[in-house]
DNA sequence: TCTGACCTTCAGGGTGACTTAAGGTTCGTG
DNA sequence: CACGAACCTTAAGTCACCCTGAAGGTCAGA
């Protein structure tokens, strides 16, 4: 049961080596070679997207926002520019890591399967970051320590950033999976939400980034 | 001493990577293949089962079953996910564990070495915490050495919390595995029983904490 | 500076949960 | 087979929790 994984580049010869390296390492690696076909492809189908920001017929960012938009599948940014605007841009579009070319086809390898292996974490039940622990199935958080009283929507909402640490959920997947699936239109509630989840988190609480015009991110420490 | 562990899984190359995997990681693994050769093993002979629900020849429920009537041997199940009911059933047939695919091999091992490593906590039929004490085999509770009188539902509900001290365990789960496994809709009768068992507890009746809009726990000391 | 997105507080109401009482079911016994 | 006791279930009234939308303020990006 191999990874499933999504490349986006334009360059032969670039696209070549990682596939070659992807696959040996026991990858089933999709690749996409211009932004229009990546605009048709389906995320969801992959375990993880890689994708270079430096792209004709669409610009990366666009496609890192589109597919932000319909899956939580998370995406590592390749860039040549080693600018820092970029990186910022793209980490808060919500991608989930950013390796600047020229890199070493060890260092993509190692980024990939760092964080493949995050779902893991899920597997245990338990995720431990920073003073916080999140007992999934018990629902219990601590603080330090210190037990932390959440409602049942409160505890959801950070147990689904939790459990893809250090990735921006969408706004939308977290009223999906949270709140009433079939909700239209805008509403504040979920800021609400947050805001008691920070407030009850106290000093943690400020690892609960925004992500504008995305969502939310929990901050790996 | 390593752990002998039998898989009981049809698929060529899912098994074929089990077994190396736990192989690597010093288990002496027994595969087979089939259901009627699953049905001939003797689990006593094992420290783990690893169980394929879907096999041909025998269904992997029924499996299960006789396993459960012969021996302690802990069971693994695993199965494709959205099967809830599968689960359900798999679980109030005493399955330990349960494990969706597809699944990570180091998933697996995580869940197999969590189920090993307490093999005594799982053989022990007293659970003591607080005034309490509840011999699960004998379906005797006491509250500061004083006998309380419960009747079977009312046991098992406290039973159920007891065995996972401080986890909220959901109503949907107490009703699958106490009451009838197949009823639909909303009822009360969850909440009149465990009405009666925390006055019938006293002062420690008040540890059976409600989860709003989840369930119940039984607070650890 | 302007605009849109986000944060926080607050009060109201919907909904889940608790308790009591009564009807129904099961099981053992005469 | 009839009876009774123990137990499970449902119903109804009440309570308590917490979700939600509104409103006003704050902040980030253009």
């Amino acid at each position: 049961m191999s990874s499933k994984i999504l490349l986006v580049e334009d360059d032969k010869n670039l696209g070549d080596q990682i596939v070659s390296h992807l696959t040996r390492d026991g990858f089933e690696v999709t690749w996409l070679r211009d932004g229009s076909s990546a605009l048709d492809a389906e995320p969801t189908n992959f375990d993880l997207i890689v994708l270079d920001l430096m792209l004709p017929g669409a610009h990366g960012l666009d496609i890192l926002k589109i597919y932000r938009e319909t899956a939580e599948t998370p995406v590592l940014v390749l860039s040549a520019r080693n600018e820092t605007s970029t990186k910022v841009r793209s980490l808060a579009l919500g991608a989930d890591d950013y390796v600047t070319k020229p890199f070493w086809p060890e260092e993509l390898l190692a980024r990939i399967q760092a964080r493949l292996r995050r779902p893991l974490l899920h597997a245990t039940d338990v995720i431990e970051t920073g003073a916080l622990r999140i007992d999934v199935n018990a629902r219990v958080v601590e603080n330090g320590g210190q037990k932390v009283d959440l409602t049942r929507i409160e505890f959801d909402l950070l147990a689904a950033l939790a459990q893809r640490l250090g990735s921006a959920i969408t706004r939308q997947s977290l009223v999906d999976r949270v709140l009433d699936p079939d909700r239209e239109g805008t509403s504040r509630t979920l800021d609400v939400h947050f805001s008691r989840v920070r407030k009850k988190l106290g000093s943690e609480g400020a690892r609960i980034a925004t992500v504008w015009g995305v969502g939310y991110r929990l901050l790996a420490t």
